[in-house]
DNA sequence: CACATCATGTAACCAGTTACATGATTGG
DNA sequence: CCAATCATGTAACTGGTTACATGATGTG
């Protein structure tokens, strides 16, 4: 049960209500660990009830009111313990991946489109992830920057997920032009280095 | 419903058992879609319920009798209309991160433990994975195994496993190596290009 | 004789997805 | 006035994990 503590994760710098919580999961936190508003607010309902979290609300001028929501002591203890526990390992699990095995049996032209199309998004998920380093670090270089922040943790996450997406980027364009070289009769293509 | 999909893709070029297939998904298979046995089970028999899999009672000596499973037209079919649907983007979904991105309020010795065994681990696998490539291609070179197999979907497959997990290893061994670093007072290194 | 491997599952629970539901406010 | 965004959820279903259960055969 980890969405539990990448909610948690997510209230340690900030005080969010559970519509910022649902927009963050969708973008930066996102990147690394997806979940759906429906979720969202069910794990907040039980992570309340659990004492891990509080709500205060907040009235606002012409907009609806909202539930600010805070760790408290004891969800800031079990994130620690959380952290100490060793993490089971990740699997790439990958529909895309499913399809490209069953080449054999598919159309090749909408496999290759498909590939295209994914790999052109992971660039723009790389660009926003470089965007966002370039964000967290301000003017100073990377190394001077994680040698003095106090919080080196989303700065590394966020280079993970960058590296992530440019893996799946150089992956997808490869092969997608090793099977159109295929169809062609044209030479394959190396995997470029990187 | 993509597990369904992977089964049918693993009994594409096999005849397979029930335990052959949860063999395979714990090794190949599993290096880029893990399913667990109960999980394989309960899914071949809405597979036969379906009529997309069948499976011939196959007596041994000495051994308990098995049902190897085959590919039905209607699974194949199944497959190859999978196949043209596009696939929904994958996400990185990693506790690790959740831990490393917690980093402030974790105890920092115990989270590069982690990270140098994940490190290790990703390694490891990607050893297997780049032995499994020179199994597949045997005495050719990739670029004239990947012209002339009809088959390129499980090495491309396989390609991009061990990206994945020498992506990983890098990443873990970095982030190890800065955590460190910060709490040495030693210089940050800089993340390895690759 | 004990442990690993072959071979197959069931039951209970927890996590995640899809579809639905509601109502206010802001911007074009 | 309509669409987008802010703000919060519920209900029904599907998918996945953990723990348990059974029994045969081969290896040290």
């Amino acid at each position: 049960m980890a969405l539990r503590h990448a909610v948690l994760t997510a209230l340690l710098d900030n005080e969010l209500s559970g519509y910022d919580l649902a927009k963050a999961f969708g973008e930066k936190v996102g990147l690394f660990w997806h979940a759906s508003p429906q979720q969202l607010y069910a794990e907040l309902a039980r992570l309340e009830d659990a004492g891990l979290i509080t709500g205060r609300e907040v009235l606002q001028r012409r907009r609806p009111p909202k539930r600010l929501l805070t760790l408290t002591d004891a969800g800031l203890a079990e994130l620690t313990h959380f952290a100490a526990e060793s993490a089971k390992p990740s699997f790439l699990r990958d529909e895309l991946l499913v399809k490209v095995h069953a080449e054999r049996v598919a159309d090749t032209d909408a496999l290759i489109e498909q590939l295209e199309d994914h790999a052109a998004r992971a660039a723009a998920k790389a660009q926003v992830l470089g965007d966002m380093l370039t964000g967290l670090r301000g003017p100073k270089h990377e190394a001077a920057y994680l040698a003095t922040t106090n919080t080196p943790g989303p700065y590394l996450v966020c280079v993970r997920g960058r590296l992530f997406e440019q893996e799946k980027q150089t992956w997808c364009t490869w092969a997608a032009d090793v099977l159109r070289a295929r169809t062609a009769g044209r030479p394959i293509p190396p995997l470029p280095p990187r």
